[in-house]
DNA sequence: CGGGACTGGGAGAGCGCTCTCACAGCGTGC
DNA sequence: GCACGCTGTGAGAGCGCTCTCCCAGTCCCG
């Protein structure tokens, strides 16, 4: 019983073979099914140490069907104009991914990582998942208000949970946080510093963030007594900050206070307040959203809305697997709640 | 003949039943693989789209023993202390995926990302990667000087590519800048400009990365006849690149031209000079390498030198998919050329 | 003390595929 | 006209595993 080469990894019959039992006797130990005697189930835990055995998830999942594995979808519209260093590049994702994986490696479990950007692909996307051995899927959409993968997924029976609220409703699982709770922190953060003239750079009016951030400031800065908030609407990206910020400029010069949905417009806000002369936070309070990165490399140091991207990853994580255990269990939905992270800028 | 349920997929078994042939034949149309009679294989290829045919991977990797998938593993030291939203937040780590995605793609692959970040889990990689039926690498070491990864990877077997020279001598492909022409880029430009006092932040001295484009630097600037250049050594964040721009101006108050060895602690020193008073570049030339996203956001926008991540992805993805067709490959390193991006700090 | 319930273990089929082998059909050369 | 190769196809084994079925043994109760 000597070593085998590299090239022929122990299987369940070299297990049973030293043990000395039945290769039945070895799978119910590998897998903990079953009452098998404490004694022959020590023999065999011996049996796979000395083997290096380790279960083969082919032979495994062609016969049970299942295979217990999770792709991590980026699904992006089509003909997508690439932002600088793609999806992948972007911060944000990266920090979802952190919290997907810190979730899943305890677990011995590993993403598949997976890019879909035409409706071909988003067609083809069930059967290639079939054929990945994939069984749940992690979906983070770049334009949800129109994507139809949520859809397919539930339709086809694939455990699935998005990152953030489906933008046309489906019974699916998602993780988000309260839009309108954290823009409202914002709101009562400027009204509290004294700003009178405020207004906001809005995320594109196609994504439920950008439409919960820009209704739960207005509805707070009412609640406040100001009737009207000047809007610039932005992309979510640096360049889109700052033309918001020039426009916003020539319409309300006055401006002492300023919320803006992300940190990465945030930045571009500054930059272009710096060049027209404004001083931050003394003469125009500003406040992000997300509590990324790029808010700790801002000067002044950007007062932001957190939000918690790593556990929201975790947690989208936890309710995958928990579907894929139990199918029957229904679609449900967490929403963390976002903290206001004071710093510098407001 | 109806649609079947999802339940049960179609098998190679459905699809030769249609066409009248058997399975032997199916597969071989699927694997292209000895001559079929074209009209057969035509009969066959109209079967496996009317049935909506998708081989199983489970199945073929099960007979095979070869299973086609990679991993891109990422390799952190024992107990990292963790950067700002981790490794997956380091938008350089999002480029490298970028450019392996983009090349594995179009060929129906998906990397399963993997992450170790203790000497007990690099001990269990190997066996995890075949229960994975994972037969290719992709390894990005954060820790190249140390990490016994590569050798590991190399002596059991697996085709592997590295992001970056190993530290530790190994037969193992791998995509890599040319550091030191890099630097000279920089260091001619400086000059050109007419610094006379220069100085540069160096990246950490473990690092191959560190260790080249400091050499690279001196060596130019000697040939320039600049016999002594100030170095501080950084750590590759914005922080250290704060810490390390402040230790320079302390020793060297003078300096007018600067070399930072990558954007984001150059990004940290733009910040502790314009705090300094000093103007960019009128007072100080400041030239980066990397040309990453902060490059852009950077004010004055950073000089620097570019090293094209994204393609060096998809090569390593090459070479990996190139070793695992033919194992008796040799180990292969493909050099990229940096290039001088000029902005408005130099 | 016999019969039913229960418990732990083995035998064996078969998941969907590939691949070797055998074989039919044809053309070629002596 | 026969041996020979060559090409295209089918039959069937078997990859490593799970899971159903069956059986031997033990225990409890009437």
């Amino acid at each position: 019983m000597t070593t085998h080469p590299p090239s022929a990894p122990p299987t369940l019959e070299d297990v049973a073979r030293v043990a000395g039992v039945s290769r039945a006797t070895v799978s119910r130990v590998v897998n903990s099914v079953r009452n098998v005697d404490p004694k022959l189930r020590e023999t065999v835990e011996r049996a796979i140490a000395a083997t290096g055995y380790v279960p083969n998830r082919a032979a495994r999942s062609l016969v049970t069907r299942r295979t217990g594995g999770v792709a991590l979808v980026v699904s992006e519209p089509d003909r997508h104009i690439e932002a600088f260093g793609g999806v992948f590049g972007d911060p944000f994702f990266g920090r979802v991914v952190e919290g997907v994986v810190a979730h899943l490696r305890p677990l011995g479990l590993h993403p598949l990582l997976m890019l879909v950007d035409s409706d071909e692909e988003r067609e083809k996307l069930v059967p290639k998942l079939r054929q990945e051995q994939v069984s749940g899927v992690l979906l983070i959409s770049l334009h949800p208000a129109e994507d139809p993968l949520p859809r397919m997924l539930t339709d086809a029976g694939v455990p699935t949970a998005l990152f953030a609220r489906p933008g046309r409703p489906a019974p699916v699982s998602y993780v988000d946080v309260a839009h309108q709770d954290g823009a409202r922190l914002a709101a009562d953060r400027l009204v509290s510093r004294g700003c009178r003239r405020v207004a906001t750079i809005a995320g594109p009016a196609g994504t439920p963030a950008g439409q919960d951030r820009l209704a739960g400031f207005r509805d707070a800065m009412a609640r406040h007594g100001h009737a009207y908030v000047a809007v610039a609407e932005g992309d979510f990206t640096e360049h889109g900050g700052e033309r918001a910020m020039e426009r916003l400029l020539a319409e309300e010069p006055e401006l002492d206070g300023l919320f803006v949905a992300n940190d990465l417009m945030a930045y571009g806000a500054l930059t272009v307040l710096r060049e027209a002369g404004r001083r931050v936070p003394d003469d125009v309070a500003v406040i992000g959203f997300d509590d990324s990165r790029v808010a700790l490399s801002c000067r002044p140091r950007l007062t932001t809305v957190r939000q918690p991207v790593e556990e929201m990853g975790a947690a989208m994580a936890r309710m995958v697997l928990e579907r894929m255990g139990d199918p029957e269990r229904r679609a449900e939905s967490v929403i963390f709640d976002p903290e206001l992270v004071v710093r510098d800028s407001a």
